[in-house]
This record gives C-alpha cells, sequence and structure tokens, in this order.
DNA sequence: AGCACGCCGACT
DNA sequence: GTCGGCGTGCTC
C-alpha cells in the first residue's frame, strides 16, 4: 500500500478533501490555506456564506472544476487528527449509519476550537526580594515555591494566599514576582505509576498482573473483570491503570455516572499522586477545552470520563477501562445512537490497545463473548474483609397480608424493625420515581396522561405536580377528573419512592428516613454529599431508586429490601430479565460490606420464576446459561442482531404509510436472510408532538445488517415533516 | 444546518 | 401585478 498512501502535507494552494461539521455527507475541496496543511489539520473553511469547521480528510476529491475551489481560511491552533480517530469516525459511522460530519461533532464537541490560542499571564517567583516584607507578601511567596515552577494566575495566587489582589501586584512591581505569557490551556500535573498501589489479595495480584502483561504487550485485548462490589475491582484495573502510564501510554477509564466520579478521582489521586483530567457534562467549558487540548497534546496521562469521552482525540490510547460495562447509560439514545462498550472495543482493536470490561453483573454480550473466548476473563472472587455475600431470601407475596395501597410486607417490616433496634441502616429497593406510576379517576377510570407523549403522567407529590417521565413536561394536579368531569376523585395507583417513604415513616416514625431519587435533588454535588452524609450513618432507613445500585459504599447498611422484584419479568423487553437479574444482585451487594452479616429481601409474586430462582441461590453461571439458550433459540442479540426504525412525524398517517412501504419493500433485507416486523406505533407512540412508528429489523449474526438496511432505506426519500432513524443493536425497546 | 430559488394562493 | 407560504436543492 505504500504507493497508494495519501499525502501527508498539502502546500498552500493545493486541493485537498476537507470534511465539515455540516451535514452534507461527502467530503468538499478545497484549496489548502495560507502555510499550507497537514493531513488531519483542523482547518476553517468558507461555506456558502458561512465559515464552517472542518477537518483536512484526505486527498482533493477532484470532481468538482479546480478553478472554482474556495481556498480554505485557516488551520486552527489544534493538534491535526490523528489517522487513528479519522478511521475510527469513520467505523463507526458505518456501524450505526450515522452521516460523517455528525460523528465530526460529537469528536470536536470543545469549546472555542475556532478562536486562536488565547494566552494569560502567568506569575513566576522573580530573583528580587521587595524592599519591605509584610505577612501578606511573604505567604504569597510561600504558595509560589509551593508550587515549584508552575506558575499560576494573579487571581489564583491572590485566592490561594489568602490576601487581596493589591499584594500580588505590589509583588510584581517590586519584581519578587514575574509576569510571562503562557498558553490558557496548562498541562495536568504528572501521574506517577511508580507509587505503591494498595496491597493485593493473592486473587487481585493475579488478575492484576495478567492486565498489566496484557498492557505491556501493547496489542489489542479485551478483558472481562468479573468481581462482586468490594472484591477490589478498581484497584486491580487500576494496576493496568499504571501500567499504561509507565509504557507512556494515555488510558482512558469510562464510567456510567457524574456522581460516582467524585469518590473515583479521590482513588486516583491516592494511588498515583495527582487528579487525572475529567470529561464529562459536569465539567466547566474551561476545563472541557483544556481536556480536549492536552489529550491531543499526550499532556493528560489519564482521562476520567462519560461516553463521549471515547471520541477524545488522544495521541496513543493504550488502555480503556469501562467500569459497571453493563450499565445502559454507555448506550446514547439521542443524536449519534452508538453504545460506548462496543465502540471502545472497536477503537481498542484499531489502535493496539487493551480494554477491560469491569462489572459485578456483566451484560450477557459480554459474558457471551468472554466465554467463547473473543474476551479473555478473570473472576475476582474474594471481598475484603471477613464478609461473604448476603443471605437472599425471597418473600412471596401472596403469602403475606399485604393491605391496599400498602408495599412492606409483614415479614420485611419486622425484619427492618429487628435492624433499626439494632442500630443498622435497612434499604428499601424500588426502581420508580416519584410518588404513584399512575393516577386514574375512580369515577369514570380515566388515565391522566401527558398530552404530548400518550405516555401516563406520574404523580410527583414533593413537586406537587404530575410529571411526564418522557418528556419532562409538567402538569398541576388537577382537582376534577379531565375526562368526565368528577370532582376530587382522582386516585394515585401504585407505588413510588415518595409513596414509599410516606409508609415507611408511618411505619416506623421514630426512624430517620432518607429518599435517594435523582430527580430530588439538583445537581450532582447535592446528591453526593446526600450519599456521603448517609453513609456516615444519618438515617436508619434508605429508600431509593436504581442510582443507589452503583458502587457507592454504606457501611452500616445490613439489610436490603427489594420491593417489587417482579417489576420488569413481567415486561416484553428483551432484556427485562437480565436487568432484574443485575440490579437486585448488585443492590443486594450493598448489604453487609464493613463488619456485619447482610441479607437481602426479596419481594415477588413469582418466587418460582428462573431469574428469581437464579438470584436466590447465586447460580450466576446457570442463569447466564439458560438466558443464553433462550436467546439463541429466538436468534436474539448476542446471537442474532437487531436494528430500530422508527418513523416520525406531527401526524401518525404519514408514518405509518412511511413504515408500510418500508416493510413491502424489503427485498434487500430478505437478500442477507433478515426479517422486518411491524410498522407498530413505537412503545411511546408519541414523544413531545410527533407520532412515532417503529419497524424492528431482525438478522443472523453474520450477515451484512448495516450495507443492507442502507440498500432498504435508500431509494425512500423523506418528503415534508417525516424523521427517520435506524437504532443498530438497540438497547431498549422504546 | 442555513440560505436561496421557485412555484402557487391572497392581497394592493 | 407582487408578496410570501415553505418545499427542494446546494454549499467545494
Amino acid at each position: 500500500m505504500l504507493s497508494a498512501d495519501p499525502p501527508e502535507f498539502f502546500d498552500e494552494g493545493s486541493p485537498c478533501g476537507v470534511l465539515t461539521v455540516e451535514p452534507l455527507d461527502r467530503v468538499l475541496d478545497y484549496l489548502a490555506p495560507a502555510g499550507g496543511a497537514w493531513l488531519g489539520a483542523f482547518v476553517e473553511v468558507p461555506l456558502g456564506p458561512r465559515r464552517v469547521l472542518g477537518v483536512v480528510w484526505g486527498p482533493a476529491e477532484g470532481s468538482f472544476p479546480r478553478n472554482k475551489l474556495r481556498a480554505a481560511i485557516r488551520v486552527l491552533d489544534a493538534v491535526p487528527m490523528r489517522a487513528e480517530l479519522r478511521a475510527f469516525l469513520a467505523r463507526v459511522a458505518d456501524y450505526t449509519l450515522t452521516p460523517l460530519p455528525a460523528m465530526l461533532r460529537l469528536a470536536t464537541r470543545v469549546p472555542d476550537l475556532g478562536s486562536g490560542p488565547a494566552m494569560r499571564k502567568l506569575l513566576y517567583r522573580g530573583a528580587n526580594l521587595p524592599a519591605r516584607m509584610t505577612e501578606a507578601r511573604e505567604k504569597v511567596l510561600a504558595v509560589c515555591d509551593g508550587f515549584g515552577g508552575a506558575g499560576l494566575t494573579s487571581g489564583e495566587l491572590a485566592q490561594a494566599a489568602g490576601v487581596s489582589a493589591g499584594v500580588v501586584r505590589g509583588l510584581v512591581q517590586a519584581g519578587a514576582l514575574i509576569e510571562r505569557e503562557a498558553p490558557r490551556d496548562q498541562p495536568y500535573p504528572r501521574l506517577d505509576p511508580a507509587r505503591a498501589g494498595q496491597s493485593l489479595t493473592e486473587d487481585q495480584s493475579a488478575a492484576a498482573v495478567a492486565l498489566r502483561n496484557g498492557v505491556a504487550g501493547r496489542s489489542y485485548g479485551t478483558t472481562l473483570l468479573k468481581g462482586v462490589t468490594g472484591s477490589g475491582k478498581t484497584e486491580v484495573y487500576l494496576e493496568a491503570v499504571a501500567e499504561c502510564l509507565a509504557q507512556r501510554r494515555q488510558a482512558l477509564v469510562l464510567l456510567p455516572e457524574i456522581a460516582l466520579s467524585a469518590e473515583f478521582l479521590t482513588r486516583v489521586e491516592a494511588r498515583f499522586g495527582a487528579r487525572p483530567a475529567e470529561w464529562h457534562s459536569g465539567v466547566t467549558l474551561s476545563e472541557r477545552r483544556r481536556c480536549w487540548h492536552m489529550v491531543g497534546r499526550g499532556e493528560a496521562q489519564l482521562v476520567v470520563g462519560a461516553r463521549s469521552a471515547l471520541f477524545l482525540p488522544f495521541r496513543d490510547l493504550g488502555l480503556i477501562v469501562v467500569d459497571e460495562e453493563h450499565d445502559s447509560s454507555y448506550k446514547q439514545e439521542e443524536g449519534v445512537l452508538y453504545n460506548a462498550r462496543d465502540m471502545a472495543v472497536l477503537r481498542a482493536a484499531m489502535g493496539e490497545a487493551q480494554v477491560i470490561l469491569a462489572s459485578a453483573t456483566p451484560s450477557l454480550e459480554t459474558w457471551a463473548n468472554a466465554s467463547v473466548g473473543k474476551y479473555a476473563r478473570l473472576d475476582l472472587a474474594a471481598r475484603f474483609g471477613p464478609n461473604e455475600l448476603p443471605q437472599m431470601r425471597a418473600i412471596d407475596l401472596r403469602a403475606e397480608e399485604m393491605p391496599t395501597s400498602r408495599w412492606i410486607s409483614p415479614s420485611l417490616q419486622s425484619a427492618v424493625t429487628a435492624r433499626i433496634a439494632a442500630g443498622e441502616q435497612a434499604l428499601l429497593f424500588l426502581n420508580r420515581r416519584g410518588y404513584a406510576p399512575l393516577t386514574v379517576c375512580r369515577a369514570c377510570g380515566h388515565q391522566i396522561e401527558c398530552s404530548e407523549c400518550d405516555a401516563r403522567m406520574v404523580e410527583h407529590r414533593f413537586l406537587r405536580r404530575l410529571v411526564c417521565h418522557q418528556c419532562g413536561a409538567s402538569r398541576s394536579i388537577p382537582e376534577a377528573c379531565p375526562s368526565c368531569g368528577a370532582q376530587d376523585r382522582l386516585a394515585p395507583v401504585g407505588p413510588g419512592v415518595e409513596r414509599l417513604e410516606e409508609e415507611a415513616r408511618a411505619l416506623w416514625p421514630e426512624a430517620r428516613v432518607a429518599v435517594l431519587s435523582s430527580d430530588l435533588f439538583g445537581t450532582a454535588r447535592a446528591l453526593k454529599e446526600q450519599i456521603a452524609a448517609i453513609a456516615e450513618g444519618e438515617a436508619d432507613i434508605i429508600i431509593g431508586t436504581q442510582i443507589v445500585a452503583k458502587g457507592h459504599n454504606f457501611p452500616v447498611l445490613t439489610l436490603v429490601g427489594v420491593i417489587d422484584a417482579d417489576l420488569g419479568l413481567s415486561g416484553s423487553d428483551l432484556r427485562a430479565a437480565e436487568r432484574v437479574f443485575q440490579l437486585v444482585r448488585q443492590v443486594s451487594g450493598r448489604a453487609g460490606r464493613a463488619e456485619k452479616p447482610g441479607v437481602a429481601l426479596i419481594q415477588t409474586s413469582q418466587p418460582e420464576h428462573p431469574v428469581i430462582r437464579a438470584i436466590l441461590s447465586g447460580a450466576e453461571e446457570e442463569f447466564w446459561r439458560s438466558e443464553a439458550a433462550q436467546r439463541k433459540s429466538l436468534g436474539m442479540p448476542p446471537f442474532g442482531r437487531l436494528a430500530g426504525v422508527v418513523i416520525s412525524a406531527p401526524a401518525l398517517e404519514p408514518a405509518f404509510a412511511l413504515g408500510i412501504e418500508l416493510a413491502r419493500a424489503d427485498g434487500p433485507l430478505r437478500e442477507i436472510g433478515a426479517q422486518v416486523f411491524g410498522p407498530a406505533p413505537a412503545p411511546i407512540a408519541r414523544i413531545r408532538g410527533r407520532h412515532r412508528v417503529r419497524l424492528l429489523v431482525k438478522a443472523p449474526k453474520s450477515a451484512g445488517l448495516q450495507a443492507a438496511i442502507s440498500d432498504w432505506l435508500q431509494p425512500h426519500k423523506l418528503k415534508g415533516d417525516l424523521r427517520l432513524s435506524v437504532d443498530i443493536d438497540p438497547q431498549s425497546f422504546f
């Protein structure tokens, strides 16, 4: 392929192909700007009357008349995008059937990419000492010395020393501090991989050695790192990170939730002596900009981030850790639909990097890949300290006396009472936010639905409103039924965490009850503080949705009650069983993490259900095998492939008509042995005023699914307000 | 995505 | 006649 290599540099005025972030779906030719441009350079180019962002993507395509080519305006101050990332974006675009410009937009979501290399003044220790020394001045100089040669802005310096800006100004005038221009984005403090880590058990160090060897091999490989909560997964994969840093390659740790990252950052600091770069929606714009540029220059060794960190311009990425790999938030559900876990494996394979998929309860896909040897697998069986997994028991709701509108069974109640008496904590888990999932008119049976979405409105008593969990719309709680007009006959039906709280306060009036639900907190910080307070023991009973099931440590928690394990067992969702299994095991793993033995009580009216039995018996491999066998016989993922096609429009008829048209013209799909189902109203038939119709494509595993889908869709032009989106490997069926 | 072009109905 | 609705197509 030597002769086919594209040129690496385009001289000023020579034609080159530029991919822009505009939805053009093809590369446009431009003349290279003044000074020329490297392949991969970020450039500003004229497009019609506008100036837009682009990347020099390859040689000129050539079909556009040369004398009509316009010149790129300038090269932006950023490290050119490496071939590895360009190829990765192209592969993700192909895989997810996303236009390439949308992928480029995802990879350039950084502030001020267009504006130049802003400089700012940093202060360093000068040679002189001020003629008159004061206490305030001494403090400033001490802070300055403490930072070594790093340099601080005058604002930072004044703040760190606890003095006014005037003091700093005086020292600059006296020559005790000198000003130097520096780029606004500073490198991150170096992480030291040679620092000693925590001491590891035999089990853990065996796993750590295997992972370190993988990273040291500098080739592609994926490993499932499986271990229950508290088995030391984080410590073990931080060893792999250490090896990666020692190899002078960069590492990326993906986490599913911001709430987790603060705790994680502290652990990184303890292990490597400094904090890593962060990339997620919670960081400030200037930190975001700093992270992006430093990653590109190789001056961020470790990035901790959300799924979109996968598209950062790493200089040499050697390791990607996907923590809690089973978490559904790795699947992006809006805009570009991709699964960060799967794309992490792809990026690593393209860049000779290692992937670690860490989980206590891996997804069936990952479990299956490990069991056929596509992924390596390391199991961490031993837990820290003397504890075993909690004892797990089902409470058969059919045998319990349950008054209406009560959800805590007598058996669960007495267990909780006993724990509180012993000064321990109990967690009641219910994966439903709000007060009641349904509001029904007792006079006519009308259910209150969202006027935009057709989804049921959920009562939030805390907010005193009905909220649509689909679009976020809310309305006040009406006094009269909107359908029949009957006064005061609307009644909440079913439990949410707020209602469970009410019941708990009635049952245990003396106990301190805390509710953890994502919608009760304005910010991730408030949530984090609340969790920390609870972990300190500032509650006797914790009531929570799935946010409690994400790795937080509650030392005095010894009882977990799962209010409704049947939620989801009955649903038509392909992954319902898997999700219940993971959730219940994970939340049960909360109990008894410290010295005290834990118990998990699972309320169900189907104690004989295979999922519930597998959870109770701890026969995990058994569960996975039977679930896998079932999926295999149905040709469902991971043994077959699925794609969802959602058509939406302000009116139902045109959306449905296109659905029918597509279902009839299924030739390209049949050629690869795929079937199309539908059209049917999408599970949420209306979102934000748009009607939604869904088709489902099911294909054999080996088939060229994406190519067939594009051939299938291509002849159908979208007229008017019709929108169509394809979801390869859909996660949820909404 | 913007923005222009262009082809039919309601006005001065 | 011509103003403007937004459907269609182009941007190197």
